[in-house]
DNA sequence: TCATTTTTATACCAATCGGTATTTTAAGTC
DNA sequence: GACTTAAAATACCGATTGGTATAAAAATGA
């Protein structure tokens, strides 16, 4: 019954539509499998969208985190994140991070419990990247880094949540380099 | 059986929570009408939330295109705003609009035609207070009116949004100056 | 007061939801 | 081949969804 396949699966349909949006029932069809092989493999709806979730962490999400670390300066990792969130096919329809945390009062507690945590993981590799930029000497006055990467975080967010209901990527980019020329500007 | 009430019941609940998860029973029950009662009055479900969202247009909304047509200047009008998407009470819970715009593939084709209809004219409202301020002389160089529109109006809808979801007002106002000081600065 | 009409309330509809009990099928093992 | 065990498929569960048919009640007109 290949649970790596329903993952995919799953993970594909949740990603593609919204996660509310999908339905156990869904999954088995497409992934080809009986519901209590499906509940056998991943216990319910919760454990299912949480390995799902994890899943989406390490193929995905561990690239934002990659660009973060890199070290390559300010402007530069500003203009690898634009890209990434602009023009990235994979962000083409959305993120599948966003998609749950927007709705997360539809999530079971495993799941809500990652997403939480994904979350100040996200925020604290926001927060070191800019650490680093001030350490530099790359920095508005007045900002705090703490201040800055919620807003750094937040406009990541939205630039992707747009690309999911079709907006066009050109004026994400504008609007999003726009937003983040708060960085680069004083 | 008062179709006022009904409209305020479902309205208060749609705005609390979120609308899509609102049932027609449940507001049949709120408002302690039955539900052919509701129906005779408003059709379907898709004609109650699109009566609820008129009901919202000009009692809430109406106050933003107030906003912006008080033709103050650029840098108090988007201080209201600021004050208004962090402050104002009755975004505590979010905006109504925006919890229907952003779930929009769950609404019933009439709802949807009138979200659409207020985007359009909320953006509208935005580029001719921009274009007012370009008209002043206060405007940054190298950035069109339309998408100094769509960036306001996106950042409002993002600071309104946080605020359904509980995030500390402090702190949503500190990322909406932010955002907004890429205006006034040059 | 009686009859008509309109509004209300109760009960129901088919579809779908997440989740399971039961039965059938298949795979080993001796 | 006979027996055991594990997996799979089907059918079902109660709850809830948007929407309605029908029966009871209330208001109206003569």
């Amino acid at each position: 019954m290949n649970a790596e396949n329903v993952l995919d699966v799953a993970m594909s349909a949740y990603w593609q539509n919204d996660p509310a949006d999908v339905s156990v029932n869904a999954i088995c069809q497409m992934a080809g499998i009986s519901k209590p092989s499906l509940y056998r493999a991943f216990g319910s709806e919760d454990g299912l969208s949480r390995a799902v979730l994890d899943r989406y962490a390490e193929q995905v999400l561990s690239d934002i985190f990659v660009i973060l670390q890199g070290g390559t300066g300010l402007h530069q990792t500003l203009d690898a994140l634009i890209d990434f969130a602009s023009d990235d096919p994979r962000m083409e329809t959305g993120c599948l991070f966003y998609k749950m945390r927007a709705g997360k009062h539809r999530l079971g507690p495993d799941t809500l419990s990652r997403v939480e945590e994904i979350d100040a993981a996200a925020r604290a590799a926001y927060a070191a990247f800019l650490q680093a930029a001030r350490d530099a000497g790359e920095w508005p006055d007045g900002l705090s880094v703490e201040a800055g990467a919620r807003y750094l975080g937040e406009q990541i967010a939205l630039a992707i949540t747009q690309r999911a209901s079709g907006e066009d990527p050109a004026r994400i980019r504008e609007m999003l380099t726009l937003a983040l020329s708060v960085f680069t500007r004083r």
